[in-house]
RNA sequence: GGAGGGGUGGCAGAGUGGUUGAAUGCGGCGGUCUCGAAAACCGUUUUGCGGGCAUCCCCCGUAACGAGGGUUCGAAUCCCUCCUCCUCCGCCA
């Protein structure tokens, strides 16, 4: 969330940023809920300052036994009451309409975020490798899967429903060895590793911003818990409510996770395959840094994600995404796309943002330098994917099938697979 | 699931209705002393919001003693609900 004092001092700046995310906040609303709720605090905390004078008179007139003008003061103070009780209503009422709105804008971007509209406005910063070259007709990973029998999508159906995925023989291995591999890569660069819930109270899902704007993306459970959608929500969340001594930062952190999307209004879009499930597995990495040092923590966490599939051979590219394509919490984000050849081009596997402090104000999330400044401040937070293993399987699947409809395994991975070089 | 006991400032720990935002101790920070350090002594030590001043410094007000509600002129202190921790019993991977 941005601070609402921030805003109003800014107006002009912040609406320019709102409108180049495409968000469109109501200004003139901001600015009179804002005017409104101050008048109220102001007037109410008059009241409240003339009552706890009153009051304490009242003590000392009873001490010293004058019972006569005690009651009269009483009196007084319980007309003052009847006063702050409306008051207290129309501040509630105020700062309730001001939270609202300001908890449904986004993060401002990063001055180095590109300007731009859509996806198509995305900047590309860099490739490495180039797409794979076939002496066949590659298969796309949904066929593939099937026919070397360790994908079963229709069996997933009859379980769950669409867009579940049950994994087989080598293919449940391939998602382990995948995981395994991801985790002690990101632990043995330096990232603390953690276990963590699944579900999370309402209090964790909105200290990443996922509520209230997105409970719709989200599966909940009858007694008001959700699934989380990513493990940068319980990581981040870890520090919820702390300071953090600076000394310490910046902290990297990494986590395997399932992750639960309800995908709402991606009806239709990557419908086949394991792209867009509503569950998945991935490895995740969240960074605590200092405002001084985030945006160069999140180029050390892109080239971890990216480590990732250099060590996998897998293509990818880099991109920055624009203005009006940055998520929610976001600041600045980089895009890991991998080249996937049923798709003639590149896929989102990763996702490396910077959210600045706009969730650590959500969490009260901070840190202490006693020798640079007085207090506490802010926090940034930072998180990535360290890859999805879903689409990292289909990539695999794909980039790696031969002639024969077998798959060849990446070499960092054959350890993890007990010595298996190949599936099929 | 049953019974009982707790949740106070960085930590420990007082405080059962009236200048208590909160004693005391420890820790932290600043200072005196010292060649330096230790010890001792002195001072200081939470955060949100509003306003002033101003711009990272201070002043005023207000709110906060697990969370929310209630009683009262006034609540850390009394009542209710919830959360959570501990002990014992039961159940269980």
């Amino acid at each position: 969330m941005l601070d609402s004092k921030f805003v109003r001092e800014n107006l002009e700046a912040v609406d320019a940023a709102m409108r180049s995310r495409g968000n469109f906040w109501d200004k003139d609303e901001f600015v009179s809920l804002d005017a409104a709720r101050r008048r109220v605090i102001g007037e109410l905390e008059t009241l409240q300052s003339q009552r706890n004078a009153t009051s304490k008179t009242i003590g000392e007139l009873m001490k010293t036994g004058l019972q006569q003008e005690a009651e009269a003061a009483k009196e007084q103070v319980r007309s003052i009451n009847a006063q702050i009780e409306q008051l207290e209503a129309e501040r509630a009422e105020a700062e309730n309409a001001l939270d609202a709105l300001v908890m449904a804008m986004p993060n401002l971007p990063s001055d180095t975020t590109p300007y731009g509209q859509s996806e198509n406005d995305n900047v590309e910063i860099r490739t490495w490798g180039s797409p794979t070259v076939f002496d066949f007709a590659p298969k796309a990973h949904w066929d593939l899967g099937p026919e070397l029998g360790i994908i079963d999508f229709e069996r997933a159906v009859k379980l769950a429903k669409s867009r579940f995925i049950l994994l087989a023989g080598l293919g449940a291995r391939l998602e382990r060895a995948i995981i395994n591999f991801m985790a002690d890569t990101h632990a043995a660069r330096g990232y603390k590793e953690w276990w963590c819930p699944i579900l999370g109270n309402a209090d964790t899902l909105t200290g990443t911003g996922n509520l209230p704007k997105f409970e719709d993306d989200l599966f909940k459970t009858t007694n008001g818990m959700y699934l989380i959608p990513t493990a940068e929500v319980m990581l981040t969340n870890i520090h919820r409510d702390e300071v953090l001594d600076a000394a310490a930062l910046p902290l990297h952190y990494c986590a395997f996770t399932p992750c639960f999307r309800e995908e709402a209004g991606s009806a239709g879009r990557d419908t086949r395959g394991l792209i867009r499930v509503h569950q998945f597995d991935k490895v995740e990495m969240v960074k605590f840094a200092t405002p001084e040092t985030s945006f160069d923590e999140l180029e050390g966490m892109v080239a971890d994600a990216e480590n990732i599939l250099q060590l996998l051979g897998l293509p990818y590219r880099v991109i920055s995404l624009c203005t009006g394509d940055i998520g929610f919490s976001a600041a600045k984000t980089y895009d890991l796309e991998v080249w996937l050849p049923s798709y003639n081009g590149y896929k989102e596997i990763s996702s490396c943002s910077n959210c600045t402090d706009f969730q650590a104000r959500r969490a009260n999330i901070k840190y202490r330098d006693a020798a640079a400044f007085k207090g506490t401040r802010l926090a940034h937070t930072l998180n990535g994917s360290g890859l999805a293993v879903g689409r990292t399987m289909a990539a695999i699947l794909e980039n790696y099938q031969q002639e024969d409809g077998s798959v060849l395994l990446p070499e960092v991975l054959v350890p993890y697979m007990g010595g298996i070089t190949r599936i099929g």
